[in-house]
DNA sequence: CTTATATTTTAGTCTTGCCTAAACTGTAAA
DNA sequence: TTTACAGTTTAGGCAAGACTAAAATATAAG
């Protein structure tokens, strides 16, 4: 007696998790655009690759049902497609914040290991790192984590530009990919976790000076500014997590 | 005055590290043979691969000056080869040792993940984990860590086939890939770290009965005890590292 | 010395993911 | 309403890495 085994390895997409490049597309598209449809353009500008690149993923992205796409109007995110989004992007969070904590990394620098890793770890992996981790509700530049469950809470933060002298704010979140821009509000504690006082949001030219814990007054050019999220001290503390 | 910057990023082995594939083609060579000659059908076997898509790596590894290949006479690494292997397997076994004294992983499931892991890592990643693991000497199957500095102490060790009734040994390693032998080795805590004592050492089939701390005797058989790698309990214990 | 068999290689394809160059489209300004 | 141009798509290629089927080779056995 003998069997002959016939598997349909013919459809890759069914079970195999998607490709580090389709992860990336798809969280380029989240990034860049949320919900709405993201540009050729601005796709290819995050990722670095030609325009053309970015043509021939948005129809596979079609074909594997994770994006909606029309020929010169911009690819946007299926449910399935969001779901896969933000998996990464809780990977991304997770590792970003380890790599802190446990591995001395500085936060300029969880980025693009973070990048790399999000794509091997498993969801066992994600799991028990989140558990060790202690279940942080933001990553060491102050993203909010996504839950497991795929959830991630809307916030609305204002940054340091839309402050009025004379407040107590708590730095939540600061948005920018440069590292010089991270290592010296890094260098400086201006990070998220700490409270300032504004002293000056001077509307000629943006710049917005603030005094730290330690009493020591920082002046921050308007792109500076921009880059730096804040909540009222008064508002709950959601979960900041302290970088070098 | 304006300037064309010409890199020449035509040649793909200079600067970029190996892909994953080429990594696993480089360790394979080097698990099954050292410094010997692999057969394609081997490395076919423990890949998981075609025998010709084995001879098209021979060929492309041997071109990135990462082995010696010789038509029907099988690959064998270059010191370049080998330093890359190495650098793997120092990657992997880090990796291993890390997701069972952290993340709790049970030592029957560390080699899967680290199997993706061991790619996505840099070496930044690799010596800032090493570190944080107090730089451990062997993995969590026994297998020794290769050092930053791509060294690997030989060694000679008996396994506990090769033992007599009455010695008192070490358990120093566990040569299985097998889930389920390691499972039931990991369940009875036969594993690298404690010692035991041999009962007998049967020549008819092979069988070794060995007592362990608790007293509790169990019964191995000829291949069970073939992986049970050991040492005499006088000499010193080389860093055991202890899983589940 | 021949032959059978296991192993290896060759030949021909396929998919993924990237590229450049050329053609096309949508839209905002003239 | 035409036009210019930024943005997009198409066309054509290429490299990595896998596969199957067919041909070639080494070697062990007769
Ligand atoms: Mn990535
Ligand atoms: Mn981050
Ligand atoms: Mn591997
Ligand atoms: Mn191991």
């Amino acid at each position: 007696m003998s069997f002959i085994l016939l598997l349909d390895m013919s459809d890759p997409l069914a079970t195999l998790p998607p490709s580090s490049s389709v992860g990336d597309y798809v969280k380029a598209i989240w990034e860049i655009a949320g919900s709405e449809a993201a540009s050729t353009k601005d796709v290819a500008a995050r990722l670095s690759v030609s325009s053309a690149s970015v043509t021939n993923m948005f129809g596979r992205l079609q074909e594997m049902g994770l994006a909606e796409y029309e020929r010169y109007r911009g690819a946007s995110l299926t449910a399935a497609g969001r779901r896969e989004a933000l998996r990464l992007v809780r990977r991304h969070r997770l590792i970003e914040t380890f790599l802190l904590e446990h591995l001395g990394y500085s936060w300029q620098d969880v980025h693009e290991e973070a990048e790399r890793l999000e794509h091997a770890v498993s969801d066992e992996f994600t799991e028990r790192l989140a558990d060790m981790l202690g279940h942080p509700g933001r990553d060491p530049h102050g993203d909010p984590i996504p839950a497991a469950d795929g959830t991630l809470a809307v916030e609305s933060l204002k940054s340091l530009g839309e402050t009025e002298a004379g407040q107590r704010v708590l730095i939540v979140k600061v948005k920018d990919d440069s590292a010089q821009v991270l290592n010296y509000l890094g260098e400086r504690s201006l990070v998220p976790g700490r409270s300032v006082k504004v002293r000056e949001v001077r509307a000629l030219d943006g710049v917005v000076t603030v005094e730290d814990e330690g009493g020591v007054e920082h002046a921050l050019g308007e792109s500076l500014a921009r880059a730096v999220f804040v909540q009222s001290t008064l508002e709950g503390v959601q979960d900041p997590v302290a970088p070098a």
